[in-house]
DNA sequence: TCTTATCCTACTTAGTTAGTAGGATAACTA
DNA sequence: TAGTTATCCTACTAACTAAGTAGGATAAGA
């Protein structure tokens, strides 16, 4: 499982990609919108302003806004920044690459294997999620699920 | 991440599916041989006897051995027994589903959509590597290798 | 009945998760 | 320039999980 760490900054990331101007946004409307614990999400911010991906302003006015454009901000940078390594073994992470403690032979093991190709998916599938994908799925979810409603 | 506990169950049926004939073997062999604490390791075989894996045998000569083939036993099951629910979010586990506490609606979450992919490609994946695939990926990496080794 | 091996309960120690508390700092505004 | 507003920063806490350990009960074979 994810941290809810991390789903909180996910859902404040696709709330601030939804809103159409740059406008800043304070963290108690974020906090409220997404029933984020708000002292919780201001230190989510902070980490997810540090790493670049949104802005912020003081005072008066203030509040957060993307920095880098919803296509270029990915599900895959946003749960490594928070949870560390995609891998299920840490002999097959990328970034923090550890060998198994008990392995007699990482080159043989067949485990491994399996581990490097399911990393190799799921990596390619949270790059591919980026928050404007997450925002046309909710669009297209939205549709189909009016569809629905009129048919029934 | 698994757990270590799950590596080590994986990496202890694994040696016990690769020993030909049925003799059981005693937790302190395969500790040994698998450089895992033996007390651990202990527990570790008792709550895979007790899911129908392995079985045992008390008192000399005795030990614990295959119970089912190693082609019908998959690190799906032993990762879900050790470990709980292969999804990322609880709202699309399969088996022990519970909503995000803080998610708006379900229905329409793109979050969701793209978590439940992610959970099912896994699922297929690990389903799909049974003790006997992971014997035969280990024999295919010591001819390739072998085969490295003379071309130095 | 002694030895050997599994079975079972309870405990420990370290680290992580999901926060909270309280104040410092910067920017806008009257 | 003083007050207000909002982010920024450090430190703390309570509950839970991971990774074991300790010590003995039980069952089977010699």
């Amino acid at each position: 499982m994810i941290s809810r760490k991390t789903k909180y900054a996910i859902n404040a990331l696709v709330y601030l990609a939804k809103q159409s101007d740059r406008d800043p946004v304070t963290i108690a409307q974020i906090a409220e919108s997404e029933h984020i614990p708000q002292k919780f999400l201001e230190s989510i911010l902070l980490d997810l302003k540090k790493s670049g991906m949104l802005m912020s302003k003081k005072g008066q006015g203030g509040g957060y806004f993307m920095h880098r454009d919803p296509s270029e901000i990915n599900l895959l940078d946003v749960m490594r920044l928070f949870d560390g390594p995609i891998a299920l073994l840490p002999c097959v992470s990328h970034l923090l690459y550890q060998r198994c403690e008990e392995c007699k032979d990482e080159k043989l093991c067949g485990i491994r294997d399996v581990f490097m190709e399911v990393r190799s998916e799921t990596v390619q599938m949270l790059r591919a999620s980026t928050l404007t994908e997450i925002i046309r799925r909710e669009k297209k979810n939205v549709h189909s699920n009016a569809r629905k409603k009129r048919s029934d």
